[in-house]
DNA sequence: ACCTGAACACCGTTCAAGT
DNA sequence: ACCTGAACACCGTTCAAGT
């Protein structure tokens, strides 16, 4: 790779050169991450997946949280370039396409998304997604103050259920399976006299999808924000 | 402690000894997550402090998680003590009182929180919770699946926002200023012309405490419970 | 100038050996 | 019947030694 990067420009520049393997160490730690789960994003493996000596990382990273960071970031610019704003799109229906892709990168990168969500990176596309999600609330007639609010609102719900999900199922298999089965062997098990509400819903209980939960967050916040913008 | 309760009842059977001992060691291990934080509980060092080779801790646990799990379920048992429904009050002022018990819950115990924020116990206090919080969307006259519905946008977002909270709280301290500090060092510092409306909120994006935004989360979702109830 | 490999100070967990 | 301690297969990270 960086005999082809030679012959194409002229000459790369040692911060070039870094910065290309850089991005080359993110997409493989990503992958890696994705690949064996949380716990399979060491140092040493990423090192063996690079065929580098696991130490010469940290030439290219200060430490593994800087990496980390790194990887989070490719992530968000990922998210950017999926949400860009649309001509005359109402407000509220950006921050739908915004949460609906929040919700499909953690998905996607469930291990980076758990061992990120409640990160700031401070990098280019997390700054470039600040300003288009506060736009959207300015949009909407809220005061400063209020816009804020609904901001930090809107966004900290979507990361923080978002990444609830993906720690969940980041959880090692037969953890997770335990978890899992609680619904279906305690609660579907109660009795009656002491959990009543419990066994009169348990049906919808055990049936209602993670996804519909989400969305049921996402649009209270957004009514929330609506019914602020019209009383002020 | 064995003594002193084998003076006070008749002789404890082998099953009461163990779960004696099993209440001490969560007991411990609560103190020292929160003393030394989420890196700081390993079984060595829970080990030195109930003085007590490491292994021996797996005659009580089958594994770390299982021990954790029981931590979190001693904890989920004084919140459930602190929530304790009263007569004739709003169905809507008892789940403020729940999610205001989760963020003192999360506040005083960040490091348990954040390594169990995204698990179900199943346990006796995880059950009641559910019983109560799902009986007070009952209350409200909500249809069964919408009653489901609000219960996990409700405990969904305030667990999730509160995991948030709790694991940026236990990251490293440098780490974690260096996030804290993207506000004043990055955000405030954006150009104008490229970053308008960040520019324009600045102040109140550094000021906005993260209580407030946890309150308009959970008022956000109670108002669309109401909503629903009044258009059923 | 860059990379390597040994080393340090840890982990969770298992299991044969002790009392 | 219970506990211990050695051991296994790992971690992140540092740093002297090599090329």
């Amino acid at each position: 790779m960086t005999k082809e990067l030679a012959e194409a420009s002229a000459r790369p520049s040692r911060r070039e050169l870094k910065s290309t393997r850089r991005e080359a160490a993110v997409v493989t730690a990503l992958d890696l991450a994705e690949r064996e789960g949380v716990s399979g994003l060491t140092m040493r493996r990423l090192g063996d997946e690079m065929a580098v000596d696991p130490t010469t990382l940290y030439r290219l990273f200060r430490d593994k949280d800087e990496l980390l960071l790194a990887v989070y970031d490719h992530v968000l610019s990922q998210n950017l370039a999926a949400v860009q704003p649309v001509d005359g799109e109402v407000w509220s229906d950006t921050l739908r396409r915004v949460a609906d892709q929040v919700w499909r990168s953690a998905a996607r990168y469930p291990a980076v998304t758990a061992l990120t969500f409640a990160r700031t990176t401070g990098g280019p596309a997390e700054r470039r997604m600040v300003e288009l999600i506060l736009t959207a609330f300015a949009r909407a007639g809220l005061s400063r103050a209020e816009a804020v609010l609904y901001y930090r609102a809107f966004i900290d719900a979507a990361l923080s259920v978002c990444g609830q999900s993906a720690v969940f199922s980041t959880l090692d298999p037969e953890v997770r399976a335990k978890d899992a089965a609680a619904w279906s062997r305690i609660y579907a098990q109660l009795p009656g006299e002491d959990y009543p509400t419990v066994r009169e819903h348990i049906e919808d209980l055990t049936a209602i999808a993670d996804r519909a939960v989400y969305d049921a967050v996402v649009e209270a916040v957004l009514a929330a924000a609506e019914r602020a913008a019209a009383t002020s």
